[in-house]
DNA sequence: ATATATAATTAGGCTTACCTAAAATAATTT
DNA sequence: AAATTATTTTAGGTAAGCCTAATTATATAT
Protein backbone atom coordinates (compact mmCIF):
# COMPACT_ATOMS: atom_id res chain seq x y z
CA UNK A 1 0.00 0.00 0.00
CA UNK A 2 0.80 3.72 -0.79
CA UNK A 3 -0.06 6.56 1.53
CA UNK A 4 -1.48 9.53 0.56
CA UNK A 5 1.95 10.76 1.77
CA UNK A 6 3.84 8.38 -0.51
CA UNK A 7 2.23 9.25 -3.36
CA UNK A 8 2.39 12.90 -3.24
CA UNK A 9 6.07 12.90 -2.52
CA UNK A 10 6.42 10.53 -5.59
CA UNK A 11 4.93 12.83 -7.86
CA UNK A 12 6.68 15.87 -6.56
CA UNK A 13 10.26 14.09 -7.25
CA UNK A 14 8.84 12.93 -10.67
CA UNK A 15 7.74 16.61 -11.64
CA UNK A 16 11.30 18.00 -10.41
CA UNK A 17 12.87 14.97 -12.19
CA UNK A 18 11.04 15.95 -15.39
CA UNK A 19 12.43 19.68 -15.91
CA UNK A 20 15.22 19.60 -13.74
CA UNK A 21 18.47 17.36 -13.67
CA UNK A 22 19.10 13.83 -12.63
CA UNK A 23 18.39 13.92 -8.80
CA UNK A 24 16.21 15.70 -6.59
CA UNK A 25 17.80 18.09 -3.82
CA UNK A 26 15.87 17.76 -0.67
CA UNK A 27 15.05 21.72 -0.51
CA UNK A 28 13.48 21.40 -4.17
CA UNK A 29 11.71 18.84 -2.26
CA UNK A 30 10.66 20.42 0.36
CA UNK A 31 9.47 23.87 -1.54
CA UNK A 32 7.63 21.70 -3.88
CA UNK A 33 5.49 20.23 -0.82
CA UNK A 34 5.50 22.63 1.40
CA UNK A 35 6.96 21.43 4.30
CA UNK A 36 10.32 21.53 6.03
CA UNK A 37 13.96 19.97 5.00
CA UNK A 38 14.02 18.17 8.04
CA UNK A 39 10.56 16.47 7.22
CA UNK A 40 12.18 15.38 3.74
CA UNK A 41 15.39 13.78 4.84
CA UNK A 42 13.19 11.86 7.22
CA UNK A 43 10.77 10.39 4.95
CA UNK A 44 12.55 10.18 1.89
CA UNK A 45 14.51 7.95 4.26
CA UNK A 46 11.31 5.88 4.81
CA UNK A 47 10.71 5.27 0.93
CA UNK A 48 14.07 4.81 0.26
CA UNK A 49 14.15 1.57 2.39
CA UNK A 50 10.69 0.83 0.20
CA UNK A 51 12.90 1.03 -2.71
CA UNK A 52 10.68 3.80 -4.32
CA UNK A 53 13.76 5.67 -4.35
CA UNK A 54 17.38 5.83 -4.14
CA UNK A 55 18.55 8.06 -1.88
CA UNK A 56 22.50 9.31 -0.48
CA UNK A 57 22.80 11.67 2.25
CA UNK A 58 23.36 14.67 1.14
CA UNK A 59 23.09 13.54 -2.80
CA UNK A 60 19.43 14.11 -3.19
CA UNK A 61 17.00 11.25 -4.72
CA UNK A 62 16.03 9.70 -7.69
CA UNK A 63 13.04 7.27 -8.37
CA UNK A 64 13.21 3.81 -9.38
CA UNK A 65 11.55 2.44 -11.33
CA UNK A 66 9.07 1.00 -8.99
CA UNK A 67 8.55 4.76 -7.69
CA UNK A 68 8.31 5.80 -11.39
CA UNK A 69 5.12 3.70 -11.87
CA UNK A 70 3.17 5.05 -8.99
CA UNK A 71 4.08 8.52 -9.88
CA UNK A 72 3.27 8.15 -13.35
CA UNK A 73 -0.12 6.58 -11.97
CA UNK A 74 -1.21 9.21 -10.21
CA UNK A 75 -0.51 11.67 -12.71
CA UNK A 76 -2.37 9.77 -15.13
CA UNK A 77 -4.99 9.80 -12.77
CA UNK A 78 -4.89 13.33 -12.51
CA UNK A 79 -5.17 13.91 -15.86
CA UNK A 80 -8.24 11.79 -16.67
CA UNK A 81 -10.12 13.22 -13.64
CA UNK A 82 -8.82 16.93 -14.90
CA UNK A 83 -10.71 15.91 -18.42
CA UNK A 84 -13.58 14.43 -17.02
CA UNK A 85 -14.15 17.83 -14.87
CA UNK A 86 -14.03 19.59 -17.96
CA UNK A 87 -15.66 17.82 -20.27
CA UNK A 88 -18.71 16.42 -18.23
CA UNK A 89 -19.10 18.78 -15.10
CA UNK A 90 -18.12 21.83 -17.47
CA UNK A 91 -15.55 22.96 -15.13
CA UNK A 92 -12.59 25.79 -16.75
CA UNK A 93 -9.20 24.95 -17.22
CA UNK A 94 -8.24 26.65 -14.56
CA UNK A 95 -10.46 25.31 -11.99
CA UNK A 96 -9.67 21.66 -11.80
CA UNK A 97 -6.17 20.86 -10.49
CA UNK A 98 -7.30 21.13 -6.75
CA UNK A 99 -10.18 18.95 -7.16
CA UNK A 100 -7.95 16.74 -9.79
CA UNK A 101 -5.35 16.78 -6.54
CA UNK A 102 -7.69 15.17 -4.18
CA UNK A 103 -9.65 12.54 -6.93
CA UNK A 104 -6.08 11.21 -8.18
CA UNK A 105 -5.20 9.49 -4.25
CA UNK A 106 -8.78 7.38 -4.99
CA UNK A 107 -7.93 3.93 -5.61
CA UNK A 108 -9.51 1.56 -8.27
CA UNK A 109 -8.13 0.34 -11.25
CA UNK A 110 -11.42 -0.70 -12.35
CA UNK A 111 -12.62 2.95 -11.78
CA UNK A 112 -9.70 4.39 -13.91
CA UNK A 113 -10.26 1.80 -16.41
CA UNK A 114 -13.85 2.73 -16.70
CA UNK A 115 -13.35 6.32 -16.77
CA UNK A 116 -11.00 6.54 -19.34
CA UNK A 117 -13.51 4.57 -21.82
CA UNK A 118 -16.08 7.19 -20.56
CA UNK A 119 -13.86 9.48 -21.68
CA UNK A 120 -13.22 8.00 -25.02
CA UNK A 121 -9.47 7.09 -24.02
CA UNK A 122 -8.04 10.92 -24.07
CA UNK A 123 -4.45 11.08 -25.35
CA UNK A 124 -4.48 14.55 -23.56
CA UNK A 125 -5.53 16.78 -20.87
CA UNK A 126 -7.11 19.80 -20.42
CA UNK A 127 -3.88 21.67 -20.99
CA UNK A 128 -2.72 19.85 -23.66
CA UNK A 129 -0.28 17.69 -21.48
CA UNK A 130 0.02 13.82 -22.69
CA UNK A 131 -2.28 11.39 -20.47
CA UNK A 132 0.56 8.26 -19.82
CA UNK A 133 -1.31 5.18 -20.44
CA UNK A 134 -2.20 2.32 -17.76
CA UNK A 135 1.53 1.08 -18.35
CA UNK A 136 3.22 4.17 -17.52
CA UNK A 137 4.13 5.14 -21.33
CA UNK A 138 3.87 8.63 -22.99
CA UNK A 139 3.34 9.35 -26.32
CA UNK A 140 5.81 11.37 -27.83
CA UNK A 141 4.82 15.21 -27.53
CA UNK A 142 6.84 17.36 -30.42
CA UNK A 143 5.93 20.54 -29.88
CA UNK A 144 7.59 23.80 -28.78
CA UNK A 145 7.17 26.75 -27.39
CA UNK A 146 6.05 29.74 -29.87
CA UNK A 147 8.87 31.51 -29.12
CA UNK A 148 11.08 29.01 -30.59
CA UNK A 149 8.93 29.58 -34.02
CA UNK A 150 9.94 32.28 -36.98
CA UNK A 151 7.83 34.59 -38.81
CA UNK A 152 5.83 33.76 -41.32
CA UNK A 153 4.90 30.12 -39.36
CA UNK A 154 1.58 29.19 -38.84
CA UNK A 155 1.06 27.08 -36.09
CA UNK A 156 -1.32 25.48 -33.90
CA UNK A 157 -1.51 25.64 -30.12
CA UNK A 158 -1.75 22.41 -28.39
CA UNK A 159 -0.33 22.94 -24.74
CA UNK A 160 1.11 25.63 -21.79
CA UNK A 161 4.08 25.13 -20.60
CA UNK A 162 3.24 26.93 -17.33
CA UNK A 163 -0.29 25.77 -15.35
CA UNK A 164 -0.47 28.89 -13.28
CA UNK A 165 -3.87 29.65 -12.85
CA UNK A 166 -3.23 33.29 -13.47
CA UNK A 167 -1.46 32.42 -17.15
CA UNK A 168 -4.66 29.96 -17.91
CA UNK A 169 -7.00 32.98 -17.14
CA UNK A 170 -4.82 35.09 -19.23
CA UNK A 171 -5.37 33.09 -21.97
CA UNK A 172 -9.38 32.38 -21.65
CA UNK A 173 -9.77 36.24 -20.91
CA UNK A 174 -7.71 36.85 -24.35
CA UNK A 175 -9.61 33.85 -25.93
CA UNK A 176 -6.90 31.89 -26.93
CA UNK A 177 -7.65 27.91 -26.83
CA UNK A 178 -6.09 24.78 -27.05
CA UNK A 179 -6.17 24.02 -31.36
CA UNK A 180 -6.35 27.89 -32.29
CA UNK A 181 -4.03 28.28 -35.18
CA UNK A 182 -1.23 31.08 -34.66
CA UNK A 183 0.14 32.50 -37.26
CA UNK A 184 2.90 34.59 -36.70
CA UNK A 185 3.53 38.32 -38.48
CA UNK A 186 6.72 40.16 -37.21
CA UNK A 187 8.50 38.88 -33.93
CA UNK A 188 10.07 42.41 -32.26
CA UNK A 189 14.02 41.76 -31.80
CA UNK A 190 14.05 44.49 -28.75
CA UNK A 191 11.61 42.66 -26.41
CA UNK A 192 10.75 39.42 -28.21
CA UNK A 193 7.07 40.08 -28.70
CA UNK A 194 5.27 38.69 -31.23
CA UNK A 195 2.64 40.22 -33.28
CA UNK A 196 0.36 36.77 -34.38
CA UNK A 197 -3.33 36.21 -35.81
CA UNK A 198 -5.45 34.05 -34.33
CA UNK A 199 -7.15 31.64 -36.60
CA UNK A 200 -6.93 33.52 -39.36
CA UNK A 201 -8.88 36.38 -37.86
CA UNK A 202 -7.74 38.17 -35.35
CA UNK A 203 -4.68 40.02 -34.83
CA UNK A 204 -2.97 40.19 -31.06
CA UNK A 205 0.30 41.05 -29.76
CA UNK A 206 1.89 38.59 -27.25
CA UNK A 207 4.81 39.20 -24.69
CA UNK A 208 7.83 37.15 -24.63
CA UNK A 209 6.73 35.90 -21.41
CA UNK A 210 3.70 34.50 -22.78
CA UNK A 211 4.78 32.80 -26.35
CA UNK A 212 7.63 30.84 -24.10
CA UNK A 213 4.49 29.18 -22.24
CA UNK A 214 2.38 28.94 -25.52
CA UNK A 215 3.33 25.42 -26.88
CA UNK A 216 2.76 24.52 -30.38
CA UNK A 217 3.13 22.47 -33.11
CA UNK A 218 3.67 23.09 -37.38
CA UNK A 219 0.53 23.45 -38.97
CA UNK A 220 0.11 20.37 -41.38
CA UNK A 221 -1.68 17.12 -40.01
CA UNK B 1 -12.05 21.51 8.60
CA UNK B 2 -13.27 18.07 9.09
CA UNK B 3 -10.78 15.11 8.85
CA UNK B 4 -11.31 11.76 7.67
CA UNK B 5 -12.00 10.48 10.57
CA UNK B 6 -14.26 12.52 11.94
CA UNK B 7 -16.31 12.45 9.04
CA UNK B 8 -16.83 8.17 9.20
CA UNK B 9 -17.29 8.78 12.87
CA UNK B 10 -20.00 11.23 11.69
CA UNK B 11 -21.44 8.82 9.27
CA UNK B 12 -21.03 6.09 11.21
CA UNK B 13 -23.26 7.60 14.22
CA UNK B 14 -25.76 8.83 11.93
CA UNK B 15 -26.69 5.01 10.64
CA UNK B 16 -26.59 3.64 13.63
CA UNK B 17 -29.07 6.97 14.91
CA UNK B 18 -31.25 5.77 11.51
CA UNK B 19 -32.16 2.51 12.62
CA UNK B 20 -31.18 2.53 16.43
CA UNK B 21 -32.37 4.58 18.87
CA UNK B 22 -31.78 8.12 20.18
CA UNK B 23 -28.38 7.39 21.48
CA UNK B 24 -25.49 5.62 20.04
CA UNK B 25 -23.36 3.62 22.11
CA UNK B 26 -19.14 3.15 22.17
CA UNK B 27 -19.32 -0.34 21.41
CA UNK B 28 -22.08 0.04 18.51
CA UNK B 29 -19.76 2.59 16.75
CA UNK B 30 -16.58 0.24 17.46
CA UNK B 31 -17.94 -1.93 16.24
CA UNK B 32 -19.31 -0.50 13.11
CA UNK B 33 -15.80 1.44 12.73
CA UNK B 34 -13.77 -1.28 13.08
CA UNK B 35 -11.95 0.13 15.50
CA UNK B 36 -11.38 -0.79 19.93
CA UNK B 37 -13.93 0.70 22.00
CA UNK B 38 -10.73 2.38 23.65
CA UNK B 39 -10.67 4.57 20.93
CA UNK B 40 -14.34 5.35 19.93
CA UNK B 41 -13.76 6.84 23.79
CA UNK B 42 -11.10 9.48 22.90
CA UNK B 43 -12.10 10.10 19.78
CA UNK B 44 -15.86 10.97 20.97
CA UNK B 45 -14.81 13.44 23.47
CA UNK B 46 -12.71 15.33 20.83
CA UNK B 47 -15.36 15.73 18.39
CA UNK B 48 -17.72 16.90 21.41
CA UNK B 49 -15.74 19.24 22.13
CA UNK B 50 -16.04 20.69 18.55
CA UNK B 51 -19.75 20.72 19.20
CA UNK B 52 -20.21 17.81 16.64
CA UNK B 53 -21.99 15.80 18.86
CA UNK B 54 -22.99 15.34 22.65
CA UNK B 55 -21.43 12.91 25.00
CA UNK B 56 -22.18 12.05 28.50
CA UNK B 57 -19.98 9.43 29.91
CA UNK B 58 -21.16 5.86 29.67
CA UNK B 59 -24.35 7.40 28.47
CA UNK B 60 -23.34 7.32 24.54
CA UNK B 61 -23.28 10.01 22.23
CA UNK B 62 -25.67 11.51 19.92
CA UNK B 63 -25.36 13.93 17.09
CA UNK B 64 -25.69 17.74 17.11
CA UNK B 65 -27.43 19.59 14.77
CA UNK B 66 -23.65 20.80 12.88
CA UNK B 67 -22.58 16.60 13.24
CA UNK B 68 -26.12 16.13 11.35
CA UNK B 69 -25.55 18.01 8.53
CA UNK B 70 -22.05 17.42 8.59
CA UNK B 71 -22.79 13.16 8.16
CA UNK B 72 -25.71 14.45 5.65
CA UNK B 73 -23.17 15.58 3.59
CA UNK B 74 -21.55 12.41 3.31
CA UNK B 75 -24.47 10.52 2.62
CA UNK B 76 -25.25 12.52 -0.09
CA UNK B 77 -22.36 12.56 -1.64
CA UNK B 78 -21.41 8.61 -1.49
CA UNK B 79 -24.86 8.55 -2.85
CA UNK B 80 -24.59 11.01 -5.94
CA UNK B 81 -21.12 9.19 -6.63
CA UNK B 82 -22.87 5.53 -6.76
CA UNK B 83 -25.39 7.02 -9.50
CA UNK B 84 -22.60 8.33 -11.66
CA UNK B 85 -20.30 4.88 -11.01
CA UNK B 86 -23.74 2.76 -11.93
CA UNK B 87 -25.18 4.67 -15.35
CA UNK B 88 -22.04 6.35 -16.17
CA UNK B 89 -18.99 4.05 -15.72
CA UNK B 90 -21.64 0.52 -15.87
CA UNK B 91 -20.13 -0.47 -12.61
CA UNK B 92 -22.98 -2.81 -11.33
CA UNK B 93 -25.26 -1.94 -7.90
CA UNK B 94 -22.44 -4.63 -5.79
CA UNK B 95 -19.70 -3.27 -6.64
CA UNK B 96 -19.49 0.69 -6.11
CA UNK B 97 -19.91 0.84 -2.01
CA UNK B 98 -16.09 0.95 -1.47
CA UNK B 99 -15.50 3.26 -4.45
CA UNK B 100 -18.07 5.45 -3.34
CA UNK B 101 -16.03 5.51 0.11
CA UNK B 102 -13.41 6.90 -0.90
CA UNK B 103 -14.88 9.58 -3.35
CA UNK B 104 -17.32 10.94 -0.61
CA UNK B 105 -14.37 12.63 1.01
CA UNK B 106 -13.21 14.50 -1.94
CA UNK B 107 -14.39 18.41 -0.82
CA UNK B 108 -15.99 20.56 -3.53
CA UNK B 109 -18.87 22.07 -3.22
CA UNK B 110 -18.67 23.00 -6.77
CA UNK B 111 -18.24 19.79 -7.74
CA UNK B 112 -20.98 18.33 -5.92
CA UNK B 113 -23.37 20.47 -7.58
CA UNK B 114 -21.78 19.78 -11.13
CA UNK B 115 -22.29 16.01 -10.84
CA UNK B 116 -25.71 16.28 -9.61
CA UNK B 117 -26.63 18.72 -12.52
CA UNK B 118 -24.90 15.95 -15.08
CA UNK B 119 -26.85 13.09 -13.04
CA UNK B 120 -29.86 14.71 -13.80
CA UNK B 121 -30.46 15.19 -10.31
CA UNK B 122 -31.32 12.08 -9.00
CA UNK B 123 -33.95 10.96 -6.27
CA UNK B 124 -32.32 8.18 -5.12
CA UNK B 125 -29.05 6.02 -5.64
CA UNK B 126 -28.75 2.73 -7.22
CA UNK B 127 -30.12 0.96 -3.91
CA UNK B 128 -32.93 2.59 -3.96
CA UNK B 129 -31.74 5.12 -1.09
CA UNK B 130 -33.16 8.73 -1.07
CA UNK B 131 -30.46 11.29 -1.74
CA UNK B 132 -30.41 14.22 0.67
CA UNK B 133 -30.83 17.24 -0.66
CA UNK B 134 -27.74 20.40 -1.02
CA UNK B 135 -29.32 21.31 2.30
CA UNK B 136 -29.88 18.34 4.39
CA UNK B 137 -33.01 16.97 3.54
CA UNK B 138 -34.60 14.19 3.05
CA UNK B 139 -37.66 13.39 0.43
CA UNK B 140 -39.87 11.28 2.11
CA UNK B 141 -40.25 7.74 1.02
CA UNK B 142 -43.15 5.58 1.16
CA UNK B 143 -41.83 2.41 0.79
CA UNK B 144 -42.46 -0.95 2.92
CA UNK B 145 -40.60 -4.48 2.90
CA UNK B 146 -42.10 -6.98 0.41
CA UNK B 147 -42.91 -8.99 3.86
CA UNK B 148 -45.71 -6.28 5.09
CA UNK B 149 -48.04 -7.20 2.28
CA UNK B 150 -50.44 -9.19 1.14
CA UNK B 151 -52.08 -12.23 -1.18
CA UNK B 152 -53.08 -10.68 -4.18
CA UNK B 153 -51.71 -6.92 -3.85
CA UNK B 154 -48.94 -5.92 -7.25
CA UNK B 155 -46.27 -3.53 -5.98
CA UNK B 156 -43.20 -2.26 -7.38
CA UNK B 157 -39.76 -2.68 -6.13
CA UNK B 158 -37.71 0.18 -5.26
CA UNK B 159 -35.26 -0.41 -3.14
CA UNK B 160 -33.02 -2.50 -0.31
CA UNK B 161 -33.58 -2.95 3.30
CA UNK B 162 -30.30 -4.80 3.28
CA UNK B 163 -26.82 -3.67 1.29
CA UNK B 164 -24.75 -6.83 1.55
CA UNK B 165 -22.95 -8.34 -1.89
CA UNK B 166 -24.36 -11.44 -0.97
CA UNK B 167 -28.16 -9.93 -0.79
CA UNK B 168 -27.45 -7.67 -4.24
CA UNK B 169 -26.22 -10.43 -5.81
CA UNK B 170 -28.52 -12.65 -5.13
CA UNK B 171 -31.07 -10.19 -6.61
CA UNK B 172 -29.10 -9.66 -9.73
CA UNK B 173 -28.80 -13.70 -10.34
CA UNK B 174 -32.68 -14.04 -9.96
CA UNK B 175 -32.87 -10.95 -12.12
CA UNK B 176 -34.96 -8.96 -9.65
CA UNK B 177 -34.25 -4.69 -10.55
CA UNK B 178 -35.27 -1.86 -9.13
CA UNK B 179 -38.75 -1.13 -10.95
CA UNK B 180 -39.90 -4.66 -11.43
CA UNK B 181 -43.58 -5.26 -10.92
CA UNK B 182 -44.21 -7.83 -8.52
CA UNK B 183 -47.59 -9.48 -7.91
CA UNK B 184 -48.13 -11.78 -4.54
CA UNK B 185 -49.59 -15.17 -5.42
CA UNK B 186 -49.51 -16.80 -2.11
CA UNK B 187 -48.27 -16.51 1.42
CA UNK B 188 -46.94 -19.96 3.26
CA UNK B 189 -48.07 -19.30 6.42
CA UNK B 190 -45.53 -21.65 7.87
CA UNK B 191 -42.42 -19.87 6.75
CA UNK B 192 -43.54 -16.92 5.20
CA UNK B 193 -42.13 -17.75 1.94
CA UNK B 194 -43.96 -15.49 -1.10
CA UNK B 195 -45.14 -16.96 -4.63
CA UNK B 196 -44.47 -13.91 -6.64
CA UNK B 197 -45.35 -13.18 -10.45
CA UNK B 198 -42.43 -10.50 -11.71
CA UNK B 199 -43.31 -8.35 -14.40
CA UNK B 200 -46.33 -10.02 -15.35
CA UNK B 201 -44.22 -13.22 -16.58
CA UNK B 202 -41.89 -14.89 -14.36
CA UNK B 203 -42.88 -16.81 -11.44
CA UNK B 204 -40.65 -17.13 -8.04
CA UNK B 205 -40.71 -18.50 -4.35
CA UNK B 206 -38.76 -15.70 -2.52
CA UNK B 207 -38.11 -17.01 1.28
CA UNK B 208 -38.72 -14.66 3.63
CA UNK B 209 -35.22 -13.27 4.80
CA UNK B 210 -35.70 -12.25 0.99
CA UNK B 211 -39.27 -10.78 0.83
CA UNK B 212 -38.02 -8.65 4.46
CA UNK B 213 -35.44 -6.88 2.38
CA UNK B 214 -37.20 -5.99 -0.37
CA UNK B 215 -38.78 -2.47 -0.45
CA UNK B 216 -41.91 -2.03 -2.29
CA UNK B 217 -44.40 1.07 -2.82
CA UNK B 218 -48.35 0.43 -3.60
CA UNK B 219 -48.87 -0.32 -7.87
CA UNK B 220 -50.38 2.64 -9.15
CA UNK B 221 -48.92 6.40 -9.62
C1' DA C 1 -29.17 -7.15 47.36
C1' DT C 2 -25.17 -9.48 45.81
C1' DA C 3 -22.64 -11.66 42.35
C1' DT C 4 -21.57 -11.90 37.65
C1' DA C 5 -21.20 -10.44 33.13
C1' DT C 6 -21.00 -6.73 29.88
C1' DA C 7 -19.75 -2.15 28.49
C1' DA C 8 -17.12 2.01 28.95
C1' DT C 9 -13.27 4.56 30.49
C1' DT C 10 -8.50 5.50 31.86
C1' DA C 11 -3.59 4.86 31.50
C1' DG C 12 0.24 4.18 28.91
C1' DG C 13 2.11 3.22 24.20
C1' DC C 14 2.73 3.11 19.14
C1' DT C 15 3.14 4.97 14.21
C1' DT C 16 2.86 8.46 10.72
C1' DA C 17 3.99 12.70 9.20
C1' DC C 18 5.04 16.73 10.47
C1' DC C 19 7.91 20.60 13.36
C1' DT C 20 12.14 23.64 15.38
C1' DA C 21 16.80 24.19 16.74
C1' DA C 22 21.37 22.68 16.54
C1' DA C 23 25.09 20.36 14.22
C1' DA C 24 27.34 18.81 10.15
C1' DT C 25 28.31 19.00 5.30
C1' DA C 26 28.80 21.20 0.87
C1' DA C 27 29.25 25.16 -2.04
C1' DT C 28 30.79 29.96 -2.76
C1' DT C 29 33.44 33.98 -2.00
C1' DT C 30 37.21 36.42 -0.90
C1' DA D 1 42.94 27.92 1.43
C1' DA D 2 40.03 30.17 4.69
C1' DA D 3 35.87 32.15 5.63
C1' DT D 4 31.25 32.71 4.77
C1' DT D 5 26.86 31.14 3.27
C1' DA D 6 23.64 27.71 2.01
C1' DT D 7 22.01 23.11 2.33
C1' DT D 8 21.30 18.89 4.64
C1' DT D 9 21.04 16.02 8.50
C1' DT D 10 20.38 14.86 13.40
C1' DA D 11 18.08 15.25 17.75
C1' DG D 12 14.20 15.89 20.22
C1' DG D 13 9.11 16.99 20.05
C1' DT D 14 4.07 17.27 18.71
C1' DA D 15 -0.74 15.89 17.16
C1' DA D 16 -3.88 12.57 15.21
C1' DG D 17 -5.71 8.06 15.51
C1' DC D 18 -5.10 4.05 16.71
C1' DC D 19 -3.78 -0.03 20.21
C1' DT D 20 -3.75 -3.28 24.77
C1' DA D 21 -4.35 -3.97 29.57
C1' DA D 22 -6.29 -2.51 33.71
C1' DT D 23 -9.98 -0.24 36.03
C1' DT D 24 -14.57 1.44 36.78
C1' DA D 25 -19.54 1.63 35.63
C1' DT D 26 -23.67 -0.37 34.29
C1' DA D 27 -26.84 -4.12 33.45
C1' DT D 28 -28.37 -8.83 34.35
C1' DA D 29 -29.10 -12.89 36.97
C1' DT D 30 -29.41 -15.25 41.16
Amino acid sequence: MTSLAEENYLKAIYKIHEKGGVTVSTSALADSLNVSAASVTDFVKKIALKKLVTYQKSKGVKLTEQGRKIAVNIIRKHRLWEVWLVTKLNFKWDEVHEIAEQLEHVVSDELIEQLDRHLNYPATDPHGDVIPDAKGFFAKKISKPLLDCSVGMRVKFIGVAEHSNSFLQYLTKNNLQLGDTILIETIEEFDSSFKVIINESERKLLTKEVVKNLLVVDEKS
